[in-house]
DNA sequence: CATGAATGAGTTTTCATTCAT
DNA sequence: GATGAATGAAAACTCATTCAT
């Protein structure tokens, strides 16, 4: 009962980090400052966590389970269950959008993750680990589109790359929201008139 | 005559922090390692630079104007000279995918690039600047193909989104290189087959 | 009666640190290191000693009492009480030998001591007292040789700094043990002889 | 000209640590200390040394190679040059007492070191060196007393294993300076007597 | 007694920057 | 222009100690 358990104390610390990762990079970031930005001493960073990279490399497998998790609740919930094909891929691509593409502060977030991974080789792994499960369920949901399971997984793997092109330019362009939604939908347009 | 002027000295400079990018973030290379890559006295970089940030500045516009350059080169080249649209377009897309897309060392330090952009308005603002660029020749290269000139832009736009999203994935998920070939080549197919 | 009383508990700690201070040195080693080797909470240690530096008085008090105890109990035992003083010397020198100079954990540890007292005057006090109580006795033992009582305590003072730097090379030089045991044959020999 | 070389303010931060160890062992003495009492900035000495044990490291080089030279510079003095082998001997153990057994600063500084090999296996290993050279010095002295050689380096090493324990006890004991010079002309009478 | 979360002072280390030569 | 010694701010990390439960 009392406070918050060892683990709830973890997640207010990585949920402290992601916020600090809005303003400054994960490098520029002290401790002291994701210890502030929790409301705790800075020293329990020390005792929740074995060293600054040892609090990255959790925070980065939160992050994105946290989007899997998500994404899986979603996936089994009613919009899937009852759609036929079209009108799933539909409500696929307006989930991404929705809530990741077009998810700014998750953008941002993401961004700072491809850096970390072009140069840490662990959370490259992991990244690439969770492009791959998401390459995979878009694949098989347009498996039926292409003869060819290979052409639908190059197929996939274009589609999640100009989700995430997207969502880089979110961020850098600026864009006027509404002009963003049309390429989006323009786009989503396309690939439910190729079914 | 003997040893290398002003310019040249900063260039040697820039150029070896572009090697060094290709080993660590920018936020962990000090200018000691640049200087030594460099083959300079680490006090020398502030006689040519204010600061370590000052490098890092004229090092983004070193970057974008060396591939600007190059793009130009290439469009008042031979192969745009002669062409017809189709074969244009064709000739851009290799363009592309042989100089850009697919250059490992290049798009590690474009990811670099967006990361530092994300937290720096004056980056994200030269940077932005260079995307609208080619999003603005390409656009006009599919002009004919659309009859309003905003679909042109938002195509124009979700093509280079779809290509730095496919920049990242050839960094991130270490793909086989002849597949990542066929997911390019299939949408540039794509595109062509459109006109 | 189930669990240790408070005096058991405390002699716990201090055996834990025994055992510690065989990796490392006590300025090295934590108050969490020797709750773990004691095989309790580390919040313990400060229940029942008010500093890490109380632990490490209580500890020099120990170890040296504990020798002392050692000591006395054999200087009450059998060998002590039958023999000739040539063999009560010669005993002696046989127990100083297999019980405090060739124990090269016992060396370990009072190296760890003399570098503490050095520094620490309360330390270096209490272990001024011991060597003086040791010299003191050895020096009765000596009585019947030397005509002047100064002479037999400057002998009795030389033989025991001879020792202890016998110890301090048991550890340093890494002799072999045998040709270490000739060593200290030899010495004792010639003292025997002079009797 | 100007200033001090590199390699001469090495040695003047080496000398701050020696004048530091008077006061403090090592593991209490912290950088900007040993910084404070050289005159120099503690950034510096990381810019001379790479880490604060490369420091230790190198101070005991230069503590132990300072009193190699001065023994040597002796050996090849005008006391040796001269005299007969009991002369040499009487020399020699006058050397010893005047500025190793009974020159206090240095015998703490040597306690420390002790106890520093004690848990630093390459310490251990430059003390073990030292000790070992000093000990074939002496047995070369002792030569033509003994027969068998191994004899001659069996006293050797107990005369060193008495002189270090005999400095420990200066340290100890705070002895009478008048009587412990007592014990050291007992104790050389009698090995010069043996001749 | 026992636990382990919490605190904060103190330490080593790194590094951009300056500057005298 | 070039050099490398010098500075000082800031960072990560450790750890004895406290204390509520």
């Amino acid at each position: 009962m009392s406070s918050k358990s060892g683990e709830d104390k973890k997640i207010l610390i990585l949920e402290a980090l992601n916020v600090c990762l809005q303003n400054k990079p994960f490098d520029q970031t002290s401790i002291k400052e994701i210890a502030q930005q929790a409301g705790v001493n800075h020293g329990l960073l020390h005792y929740y966590f074995k060293s600054k990279e040892d609090i990255l490399i959790h925070y980065i497998d939160y992050i994105i389970n946290h989007y899997k998790d998500m994404f899986a609740d979603w996936l089994n919930g009613p919009e899937m269950a009852e759609a036929g094909q079209k009108q799933r891929i539909s409500a696929f691509f307006h989930f991404m959008n929705d809530r990741i593409t077009l998810n700014r502060p998750l953008s941002k977030v993401f961004i700072e993750i491809w850096e970390i991974a072009v140069y840490h080789p662990a959370v490259k792994s992991k990244l690439r680990q969770a492009y791959r499960e998401w390459v995979d369920i878009l694949a098989v949901m347009l498996n039926r589109l292409f003869v060819d399971p290979d052409v639908s997984r190059r197929v996939s793997t274009a589609i999640v790359a100009f989700l995430e092109g997207m969502a880089l330019f979110s961020i850098i362009l600026e864009p006027d929201e509404a002009e963003f939604q049309k390429i989006l939908a323009g786009f989503q347009e396309k690939i439910v008139e190729m079914l």
